[in-house]
Parts: structure tokens; sequence; C-alpha cells
DNA sequence: GTCTATATACCGATAGAC
DNA sequence: GTCTATCGGTATATAGAC
């Protein structure tokens, strides 16, 4: 349905749209994408829990009470962010290039995406990933992300089915190990280096299915 | 030096003494272990700012003073839990085998010995890679990690150089995905299950050395 | 060594002026 | 829509009795 390049452009726009600028709006106050940005770089910097309100209203050069009026509390803020993130890794699924060809084809087409929405949104699903499911809404986001990755373990069954993967090693440890090859990248890929989120892409594509030995 | 799967049976037995018999010690109170797994498995539960000490008090079943006696704050806590943790990985770099042999083999049994760790100090590794360094303490762990880490991105460039590892894929990126890969077992590994530690580990040097697809 | 009681500070959230 | 002032609650840490 939607591509996850135009996902991450949409939300970097809204998100550098900035607090200047009054005119009306249709439901939502003006800056809340500022608010959401902030406050998720707070969270990966101290913990969400760490973080007070009253750092988010210092960030933003602002009062508590004023971010108390564009958002109902603290889980408001947690709960936009991670549906932000799963949202993203959730559209790859839907994608057409994830339902058609081969399954490895499949596979590797859904690695990439996923890179492509780590990178985009990088802060957002590093949010996602450190999650503990302290709270319903932090469940309820590791429940969507079980969703998600069940169904790559269903895609990397099938890759196996097809003679494409390897068959001794059990489907569920080689899911696991394949995501957190990719998830680790937040937690030391940077945009604006020499890689580029594409040869990224390949280079975990390259490693996870071709293994590290020369062939 | 230490042969980890030493350390960690070491470390078990000092924390399953328990809290009871109350003879004389040389110098440390005597149930700090068990203070310590206690810490460690909140500050994994809640995250290390969310867990007081009043939660502590009220699992180990005692007064917050009382662990106050023995530590001298919840940092401290932090603090001997990461050096368990950190200190288990460098013990790896020691071993003889880690020294001998072509660099390949160096390299998969260094991966095999960081895989026992994160296995054997499970709750420990949780907590050292889950840091966000906002203090002094986990500042210092984090910067012994990336010795660590520096280290291994050594043993990969020799194993390149030696013709045994792609050569087409930078070597830094190279260790991070690798050691992506295993660290992200702490997230899903639970001993007493079907896959043994050894058996984990054969899986991920199949993985990460062979590649997913079939051969 | 462990306890209760408390000092001091900050938390999330709200009230009400403007 | 943003502000200051404040509520009730909890945090780390300590004092002093036993």
């Amino acid at each position: 349905m939607t591509d996850p390049a135009a996902t991450a452009e949409a939300a970097a726009a809204s998100s550098s749209r900035g607090r200047s600028g009054n005119g009306r709006v249709g439901r939502e106050p003006y800056d809340i994408a500022a608010v959401l940005d902030i406050a998720v770089s707070a969270f990966n910097e101290f913990g969400y829990d760490a973080t007070s309100i009253s750092i988010l209203a210092e960030r933003l050069g602002t009062s508590k009470s004023a971010i108390y009026y564009h958002v109902s509390g603290k889980e408001d803020l947690l709960r936009l962010a991670l549906d932000r993130a799963i949202g993203g890794l959730e559209a790859v699924l839907q994608l057409e290039e994830a339902s058609v060809g081969n399954a490895e084809a499949r596979l590797q087409f859904v690695v990439r995406g996923a890179v492509r929405v780590l990178v985009d949104d990088l802060p957002y699903v590093t949010l996602l990933l450190r999650l503990r499911g302290n709270t319903e809404i932090e469940r309820e986001a590791l429940e969507r992300r079980r969703t998600f990755d069940h169904a790559v373990a269903i895609l990397v069954d099938e890759a196996r089915a097809e003679g494409s993967l390897r068959a001794d090693i059990d489907a569920r440890t080689t899911t696991r190990l394949l995501f957190g090859m990719i998830n680790s990248i937040v937690d030391w890929y940077r945009s604006g280096g020499a890689l580029t989120r594409e040869q990224l892409a390949d280079d975990v594509i390259a490693v996870a299915f071709g293994g590290l030995e020369r062939r």
C-alpha cells in the first residue's frame, strides 16, 4: 500500500515544518510533530522513564503546561512515536514486492525494506526496539512487532521449502538471528556518513544470505 | 587466562549462596551477590532509572536502609554488574585459543566465547548491551566495550588479509553486523529450552560465516 | 545489621491568570 | 496557547534507635 520511502519523506516534511506560522489547522495543533521529534530524541538519550516533561519543555524552549496542552501526557508521546515506527515496518509487508516472486526474493525485499525504514525513521525505530513492555502502550507495540516477526518467519519457512535457504537451522532461530543483525543497525548507523542507506541494505543482504566467508 | 565457562560457574555458585548462614567473611558483606542478582534482574525488567531502591528492598524482603548498608548506592550496583559482564567478554580475548591458529579460527573462537558469556551471564550482559551512557559508570563500561569491539575488528581484518573472509564489505561494518547478530541473543534466548548453548553457538557461526542460503 | 522516620528534591499533572 | 504556582506522590539517601 504505502512505500516506506514515501512514508519517511512525508514524516520528515511534517516534522521539519517548525513552530512558526500560526494558521488554522484541521484537528491537530500545529507543531506536535516537532514536539514528537524532540521527545523521541530525549527518550532515546535518557530512556523513556528517565525523561521528564521538564526536560522536554526545556529543549522545546517552552513550559510543561504548553506540552500538556498539545498531548494528554507522556504516554501519549510514546504511543504516537511507537505507532509511527511499527507502522513503517508493517507497511513494508503490504508492498506488492513482498507478495510476488519466489520466497527468497520476497524475503530479501522485506529485509531491504526493513533496513530502509530503520534508516529513515531511525530514532523512532530505535525507541521501538528498546522497549521493555512495562506499560500497556509498550505491550501493544511489542505485540505488533511479534506479528511482524511472525510474518517474516513464515517467509523464511517458505524460502526453506522452496530450497533457497539452508534447512539445518531452526526457522525461528534463523529469523531471530537475521533480524538481530538488521535491528542492530540502530545502535551504530548514522546517516550522512560514507555508508549510504542502499549500500547498507546491500551489505546486510550479502552478509546474511551469503555469509562472511569468501566463496 | 580465565575460561569463560569456569568464570560463569564461579559466579553462579557465589550468587546462589543465598542469604542464610551468617559466618564471618573476609571483607565483603555476605550476600552482596544475591543483592546484585536481584538488582540486575530488576534493572533489566524496568530499566535502571525506573528501578527504585524500594523495589529492590521489597524483592529482597528487606528495607532500603539494609541495602544502603551493603552498597553505597544504586550506581554501585550498576558498576558491579557491568564489571562482571564486560569482564566476561574481555576474558574471552585472553584465552589461548584467541591467539593461536589462523585468523578465521581465532575469530570463530571469539564468537563462540562471546555466545557462551552471553548465555552464562545473560542478565548481566543484557544490562551492558542496553546502556545509553548517561552516567560516568556507563560511559566507562561502554569504553571497555568499544575496546573489545576494536579487538574483534582487528581479527576480522586479519581474516580478510589471509583470504578467509569476503573483502567486499567494510571491516567495521562486518564486525558490527556480526556482533549485532550475536548480541541480539539476549533479546530472545532463554536457557532451559531445546536450544543448548553450544548448539546456539554452532548456529550463529554457521549463519554468520556460511550465510543463510543453501550452498 | 536492620529498622523507622525523615530530609530534600523532583516527578507527572492540574488550576487558573492572562 | 502559554504562563506561574502548586498538588500529591515518589525518588535517593541519611539519622539515629535498637
